[in-house]
This record gives structure tokens, C-alpha cells and sequence, in this order.
DNA sequence: GAATTTCATTTACCTATGCTAATTTGGGAA
DNA sequence: TTCCCAAATTAGCATAGGTAAATGAAATTC
């Protein structure tokens, strides 16, 4: 199973090969964007919805004042699926944090690989408490985590996704975020990030160099962080009977 | 139509008599609520989900200083379908802020209606999607909003969802937030909530008294806020204009 | 209708984070 | 290799919002 959003998918609920297939037609309409290049523009008719297949992007939305704010990160195997509606203009913009390949797929096609099969309806639908909840932990880190706690988490939290499908080289991992764009996901400025990623590293938690995380203790990033992974976690082995399929 | 679930529903997408009856048949296992009591318990395993028919609750979760984030408000007609998954446990717990109304409903029987009744799938995924907005929103809010506009965006956003399912008078409905349960919502302390509250008052854009509000000033409070109702509005709508703010 | 609890309000003081602006670093382009 | 530009870093000052503690006003309860 190459393709990451299968991988993603087959972390929430166990999928076959046959399942997997299905999602590999899904996305054979892929194409590759540039850094900084725009995934989605707001206003965009979601006539097919964005997948991940390599790299990262962020979703967004813009003030008056021009400050940014992101609103979710989107790592190879995600998708917006549930976020879109065919036909409904975006209200939000995706560009790429770095070199990507993201497949658009359609959502017809979609519709029939869940309502044909059930294991790829109970994933999407369990991939999408998951996206709600990673959401709500988004609200509850700017609400109410101080800087220092907030940038644990969001470093915690990647890694842990990062995890599910592979991406991850023991406590490495590829992260292309700059000040600035860490700055838009946390809700703070950029001079502040700055000063708080050099407390991790004096405090001996991480290392950062040249767009590479390592996280040097884990556990110590997760006390501080506040960090508990089970919201990321697949739901327990349900009973999988053909009416729990997620059929829309 | 006097289910406030089927009246949320189709304002997202129409629903016919027949769809209404499926609604309301959902909703038959209902429970009043009173203030204060748990709709649900963190770790309750989700067999049913819940649909609130009257009142106001709040879904949240609490750090480990004690302090609470809400992460989003479930009025009449919310539901936590995609929240939620058969067999999973709550990450979340969920209060009831006044005397409430709450169905619990089985996820079988909503599966079942999605399935047999297109027009009832399409508008569940329309209003899943309207709710990823709101939270997406919300982080907005929390990340790149002062104070002020935060609380002047949540007053337009409550008062544009009531309005869908006929629950303002004018421009009045019930708001029955404290001021600490307010403070959990938009990421401040008490204190600091009810200085804004004040201004607020001051400028001459609201009035609140036993949990009665009033928006003096719609136009301003909007200003204020940098609120844009487009978010929650309906797929397959006409675009933005004068006219079409929410039919209200 | 007195007692009690919950809410709202106010004040004074404090700190985490923002803001501005200058300087340095480093990785790609030529 | 050199240059160049985006990204990172540093510093000094400003402020929105937090904290703590006390008081007043409504609701609830008995």
C-alpha cells in the first residue's frame, strides 16, 4: 500500500487490497504544486476535493488586517472530503507549506466507493471524527495553552500523525513550516515563536534544523505539551455491521 | 415542522414531509436536562448520539490547571452524529447550560435514514460541513481575534443560528451563557468578559439582562466583529448579496 | 422572607505576548 | 563561488489581557 491517503485510512479502520485499489482510482487525477502555490482559492466551486498524496499544505483563512490564520494543517493523507460540498463555493484558501503532490478527486466517485464499500465508509467516516477532533484540540490549544504548551502540542501532535502513515523516521521527522507559518497555526507572532522554539532547544526537547525535527525527548515534550493522544486514536474494533457504514 | 433538528436540517437543503417524519422518529428517546447536568461524560462509550431539541449546551474539554475550553455550543437542532462513533468513547464532555431538551439517537437508525433518503444524506453532509466551518471559524476567533471582535462574533454567529431555526424574536433571542461560561468560550477570563461585555454596551451595540440579548445595532456589531455569514450558509445558494443575509 | 448561593462588577496590579526595527544566517540561483 | 533574498534572531518598549480579592446584585432554596 503506496498511497499515503490508503495508509491514512487503513490507520482508522483495517482496509483490503480491494479497498485499497479503490482509493488508488480515487486519486489517479494528481498533480504536483510548487511551494507557496495555491491548493484551493477562496470562492472555488469544489467540483472535486483536494487529497494529499506528498508534502504539506495549510488551510486558511485571512482579516481584514491581513494576519493570517491557519486553521488546519493538511499531511500526506488527508483529505477535505467532509469539508466540502460539490457545487458549494471554498470559504477557505490551501496553499502548499512545500513542493507537493495532491491528487483532486471526485466527488462522485467518492459517494460510490463508500456506498459500495463499507470498510472504506466506516474508515471515511471515522477519519472524520478524527479531522473534528484534531479541530477541537486546535480551539482548545489557542484558547487556552500558553505559547510554550501550544508549540509542544502542535510538535507532538504532527509527530503523531506523521506516525500513522509512515512518515516518521524514529524521532525525525520532516517538518517544512517557517517562523511564519508556525506563527499562523499557534495564533501568535512570528518574533515570538522564535524566542519559544529556542526555549525547547535550551530545554534539551527538540532539535530543528534545516526544516528537520527531531524530537529529542518525547516524554518530556508530552508533559509540557499536556499531550494525550487518544483524540488521534482509530475507534476500537467495532461491530462491523452493514448499517454503521457511513452511506451519504 | 416543530422539530428543531429537521428545521436545522433543512435549512441547509430542503426536506419534504415524509424526510421531517424520519427526523422526528429519531428523536422519540428524548430526556429533559436540567442546568448544569452532564449530556454526556468523557469516556461514555457513544452508542446513541445526541441532538439537542431545546436549550443550550456546551461541549468541552478541561486542562490540567482546571481552566475549561468550550469547544463549540450545541443549540437547538445541533446534533453530534460526525462527532461521534458507534462503540468509540467520548473524548469530550458535554453540559447542558440551561433546562434542556436532548435526543438520543440511535446510530443505526440515522444510518439507516441517510440511506433510504437521499435528501436527508445530503443535508446531514451539508450541515456536517456547515459545522466543520463553525469550528474552523472558532479557531479563527481564538487565534487572530482581540477580545472584542471575538465576543461580537460569537453574539452575530449565535444570532444567525437561531435565526435559521425561528428562535429570535426581532433582534433579541436568549442567551444563556454566564459570563463565565462565556469566558470558556471565547479563550478569556470572566474578568476580562465582562469589561467587553461593557463596551459593548457602552457603544451602544448590545443590551443583555437576564440572559435576554438584544443586538441594538447589527450592522456595527458585524463591523466590529469582521463577521461574514457566509460560512453558514446553505450549498447552491446564490452568492453574497445585500439581500440574502439569511432571509432574516 | 431570610438565608445562601451563584453571578456580575470593580479595582489595582502584573505578565505574557505583541510590536518595531535592526542584524545575522543560510540555502539556492547564477 | 559569489550573490541574494528569504528566514531567523535579537533587543527594547508597549499593551491586552490575566490575577487576586473584595463588593454588590440576583436568583434559589428552605
Amino acid at each position: 500500500m503506496n498511497n499515503a491517503f490508503a495508509k491514512r485510512l487503513s490507520f482508522t479502520s483495517p482496509l483490503d487490497d480491494d479497498d485499497a485499489d479503490v482509493i488508488d482510482n480515487l486519486c489517479s487525477r494528481d498533480r504536483r504544486v510548487a511551494a507557496k502555490r495555491y491548493i484551493l482559492r477562496d470562492g472555488d466551486q469544489m467540483l472535486r476535493f483536494p487529497i494529499m498524496l506528498e508534502g504539506w499544505a495549510a488551510c486558511y483563512q485571512i482579516m481584514r488586517n491581513g494576519s493570517r490564520q491557519i486553521t488546519g494543517l493538511l499531511l500526506p493523507g488527508d483529505a477535505l472530503y467532509f469539508d466540502s460540498y460539490p457545487d458549494c463555493p471554498a470559504i477557505e484558501e490551501i496553499v502548499a507549506l512545500c513542493p507537493s503532490v495532491v491528487a483532486f478527486a471526485s466527488h462522485e466517485e467518492m459517494d460510490r466507493a463508500i456506498q459500495s464499500r463499507p470498510t472504506i465508509g466506516r474508515a471515511m467516516r471515522n477519519y472524520g471524527r478524527i479531522k473534528n477532533a484534531v479541530m477541537a484540540t486546535w480551539i482548545v490549544n489557542v484558547g487556552r495553552r500558553d505559547a510554550l504548551e501550544r508549540m509542544a502540542h502542535l510538535i507532538c501532535e504532527a509527530f503523531a500523525r506523521l506516525a500513522m502513515i509512515g512518515e516518521v523516521d524514529g524521532n525525525s521527522f520532516h517538518f517544512p513550516l517557517t517562523q511564519d507559518d508556525f506563527a499562523d497555526v499557534l495564533g501568535l507572532t512570528p518574533v515570538h515563536v522564535n524566542r519559544k522554539l529556542q526555549q525547547l532547544r535550551h530545554e534539551g526537547l527538540i532539535h530543528l534544523r534545516s526544516k528537520e525535527m527531531t524530537i529529542i525527548d518525547r516524554y518530556a515534550l508530552q508533559q509540557v505539551a499536556g499531550f494525550d493522544e487518544t483524540y488521534l486514536r482509530p475507534a476500537r474494533e467495532a461491530p462491523a455491521t452493514e448499517d454503521t457504514l457511513l452511506g451519504i
